[in-house]
Order: structure tokens, then sequence, then C-alpha cells
RNA sequence: GUGGAUGUAGCUCAGUUGGUUAGAGCACCAGAUUGUGGUUCUGGGGGUCGUGGGUUCAAGUCCCAUCUUCCACCCCA
């Protein structure tokens, strides 16, 4: 048999216990927090039929989606003339009627709708599981990564975009991140698109409005021109690009151009109720109203959230917005939902580059038990019982190794307690504990050992 | 999907205008030390140089293709 270099599809990880305990170190905070604020945990299938998730995430979206063949002779059905057009995405539509979940809002859309009758709304749920994208992978760019989602559908309340703010403000203060939380409004977007004559390019101009941060004032005029707009408009439009404006300056303005303009009114409403409600709580990070903000999927409507880390190049750790329709597309009117999406993937990674990790998750076992013998490895059984059921950690080492080897295993898995128990421990009852990081050892009676680590931890 | 870079031991990397048997550090294993790790010393194992073709007396080195990883665009968490 031909021997095969092990390898795994690009842009997927496999993950070391270390990194899983990290990672479980931030979906802990996240959980926490979302229950603190009453969100349920769901979970839906790690594939959706492919109708669920095609055309909700826009053209680019429907790209990235990873497609499952069917089953069985899945080419028999299929029209000559389809197949000889070699017309792929056509084609794969008709060969696959399965997809990978493109990211957890849409399969949430989807969820209430069929169990509409067993949920009480407004709801709120959380969602913390992994999603695919069959993107080019980089830095903090994957194709299988974990979204951590919180919703609250059937509810219209500015409150809610407050709580979520909220949300963010204490998961990242918890996990010690440095953030600045964007918000925007598609309702101003349409607004200032509409004022300014090019309502049908719409993506087109927010796309690039969105730029700003990354090529500057000068090159968002010059490619704004070159749409078509005219330098008069530019002109008009340049108090919003200056990102450090004050909120308030930023609101006046708009307030002035979106005047005759309903859907812009509406979404500054929104804004500034937001932003009104954020007034009467402490928040320590940084919440900015930014204009330039425009990304976020086909389906968001109304507010749009983004989150980035502060000193760290990796692009938004958090997303997410208001959207009106999305249960609409599955026949239930009238739900609007809110939601964000933490990304623990580059969450872990901004947290690793700043070396913010806490150092306690890295012990799995408390102690290690050294094994001398067939003998000793009896006595030590009825030990390790006691131990674990006082709430210890410990394992006996399985072979009667030399023990600097015994030792050794110790220090390399970060067990912080060795007890040794060979034939003279065993006749006196005064067991050996070392402690590996100063070095120390001390004798103890074994009902004492659980007390002196929990003491010592 | 478009453009650019990269690939040599488990990891990080040297390797001259093409020229004997491809190196180092770290990691691993063993010994110094038969009841004591993390430091030190000694020894050892480990590479068909990403893969497939081509040029050449001779290729890790040059050419082509392909894959991987990384970077930018696009898009996004």
């Amino acid at each position: 048999m031909a021997k095969e270099k092990p390898s795994i599809p690009k842009g997927t990880r496999d993950f070391l216990p270390i990194e899983i305990s990290r990672r479980n170190y931030v979906f802990n905070i996240i959980r926490e927090v979302y229950q603190l604020y009453g969100f349920k945990p769901i979970e839906t299938p790690a594939m959706e039929n492919i109708t669920t998730l095609m055309g909700k995430y826009g053209e680019e979206g429907d790209r990235l989606i990873f497609k499952i063949l069917n089953s069985g002779d899945f080419l028999s059905g299929l029209p000559d003339e389809l197949l000889d057009s070699k017309k792929s995405s056509k084609i794969g539509l008709r060969i696959c009627e399965k997809a990978l979940r493109y990211d957890l809002t849409v399969p949430f859309a989807r969820y209430i709708v069929q169990h509409q009758h067993k949920l009480s709304f407004p709801f709120r749920r959380y969602q913390i599981q992994p999603v695919w994208r069959a993107d080019r992978p980089q830095k903090g760019r994957y194709r299988e990564f974990f979204q951590c989602d919180a919703d609250i559908i059937g509810s219209d309340s500015m409150l809610n975009e407050v709580e979520l703010i909220t949300i963010i403000n204490d998961v990242f203060s918890k996990l010690g991140i440095d953030v600045v939380v964007k918000i925007n409004n598609r309702k101003i977007l349409a607004g200032i698109v509409e004022k300014i004559g090019h309502a049908d390019k719409f993506n087109q101009i927010t796309n690039i409005f969105d730029k700003l941060e990354k090529i500057g004032i000068d090159k968002v005029n010059e490619e704004l021109a070159e749409t078509g707009i005219e330098n008069k408009v530019i002109d008009s439009l340049q108090p919003l690009f200056y990102m450090d404006a004050a909120y308030e300056q930023k609101v006046e303005y708009l307030n002035k151009i979106l005047r005759s303009s309903e859907p812009g009114m509406e979404g500054l409403e929104e804004i500034f109720e937001i932003f009104e409600m954020l007034k009467r709580i402490n928040i320590d990070c940084e919440v900015d109203l930014d204009i330039s903000l425009a990304r976020g999927l086909n389906y968001y409507t109304g507010t749009i959230i983004e989150v980035k880390a502060k000193n760290v190049d990796i692009g938004s750790i958090c997303g997410g917005g208001r959207y009106d329709d999305l249960a609409s597309l599955f026949g239930m009117d009238g739900m609007s939902g809110v939601g964000i999406s933490f990304g623990a993937d580059r969450i872990y990674d901004v947290i690793k580059e700043k070396d913010l990790f806490p150092e306690n998750i890295e012990t799995f076992t408390q102690l290690l038990i050294v094994n001398f013998g067939p003998k000793e490895q009896n006595y030590c059984l009825s030990i390790s019982k006691e131990l674990r059921e006082s709430g210890i950690s410990c394992e006996i080492y399985p072979d009667h190794s030399k023990i600097k080897k015994q030792m050794q295993y110790a220090d390399k898995n970060n067990i912080p307690f060795v007890l040794m128990i060979g034939e003279e421990e065993m006749r006196t009852g005064n067991l050996s504990l070392k402690c590996m990081k100063s070095g120390k050892q001390t004798t103890l009676k074994k009902s004492a050992i659980a007390g002196y680590i929990s003491g010592n931890c």
C-alpha cells in the first residue's frame, strides 16, 4: 500500500488539547454572558437544504457555500444538454441538495419558522457552532470556524440593540481585549444614496464608503467620482467621512441632509434612540457611529454592528445587525430580528497575539501518582478513587517506569503535584507530595492531600 | 475567482556561479543519575530537499506544470 502523507483540507485545523482548553475559555465567557442576559441555547444541523441557504447572502455568498454532492447515481437524471453546457453552478444545484451552513443566522430564521408553535416571542437564543465557507484562507480567515451567535427575534425595540452592545462590552472586557464598536444603519445609508440621486447604485456606493479606513478619504472621493457622482455632491458628503468627528456633529449633519428622506430619518431616529440609552449605562468600550460601515450580509435592513480589536490587524471579531425580512423568506411575516456573532477563532488569535490567556487554563491533571510497582499500584488505586471523590483530578502513571521518566511526564503535562508512594510510605502512611513549581516536598497523611492541593492550586 | 511570494529533519531555518556522503538550533530517544522533573554534559535515531516532468556528464540549486502555506484584491467572523 502506498504511503499517503497525512493532511487535512486547506483552511481547516486540528486542535491540540491546550488549544481546545483555550478555546473553551473563550466559549465559556461568551456563554456565561449570554445566559446572564437570558438567552437560551439551541443547535441546528451542520448541513441545511441547499435552497435554505442559496440567495440569502448575495452573489459572493452563494459562491462561498460548500455544497454536498448527492449520494447515489446523481448524474442519471440530468439532461444531456445541461451536462454538455458545463455550467458548474447550474449543474451544482441539480446534483447537490444539501450544503454546509454558511452562518448561524439564516438557519436560525428557518428554525423559528419551523418551530414557531413551540416558542414564545420575543425569542432570544444563543448558538455556538462551526460554520463553513469556501473562501481562500489567509490570516484570521478559515474555511471552518466557530461563530457564537445571540439573536432576539420578534421585537422591533432598539432596547435589543442596546443589550447586544452591552453584551459585546461585557464579553470583551472579561477577555481583556480593547475594542471599538462601530454602529451604522442601513436606512441611513439608503437615505444618503437616495439624496445624492443614485439609489440604484446602493451596493456600489456603500462598498466604496466601506473602504474609507483602508484606502483613505482621497481615494474614496476618486472612486465615487468614477461612479458618476458630481463633484458638488461629493463635496457635500465630506463631513461624513471624518471618522473622529463627534457623534453629535455627525447626527446634526445627517439631520440636515436626510430631512426629506423617509428611510434616512427613520434610521437616524433608531441610531439616536440607541445612543440615548447607551448614555444611561456606563460602557467601557468605545462605541462609534460610523457612516462608512456598510458591510454585513445582504439580509440586514437596519442597524449594523461591527467590532474591531484595537492594535490588531485581523478584520472584525464580531459583527451583526437587524434583519426585518429574513423570516418572511421562509413564510413568517412581521418577525424582525437583531443579532450578533462573535468570531471565536479570530478572538482566539487576538488573545494569543496579545498573550492574554490566563495560565491556569493550561492545567488538566492536578496530581500525578507515581507508579513504583505492582504492590504500590494496588495501594494507589484506592487513594486515586478517594482523591477524585474529593474533586482532585488525578492519574496514576500506568507503567512501572523509572521515576525520572514519570517526573518528566508530570513536567511536560504541566501537572502541578506529584504524589510518591513507595514501600516506606506504604508502611508509615506518611505520603510524599511534591510541588513541581517550587520543587518542595512535604509529608502528609492521605486524608490531608486533597485539602493541601485545593489550598495551593 | 484574480495577482504575488513560499516549500530542505517533528519545528525554525542555513546550503556559494549547478560539482563528493545535504547541515545547524530546538524537539525526540538513551546514558551520566536503579526514589525525583524543569538546568548541564555525552551519545544516538531521523531527510528519495512539496509532487510530477524537463535541461545537464552532474540539479536542493536552472526551466515548466501541479499542490501546499502565506500575502494582497474580493468578501467576511
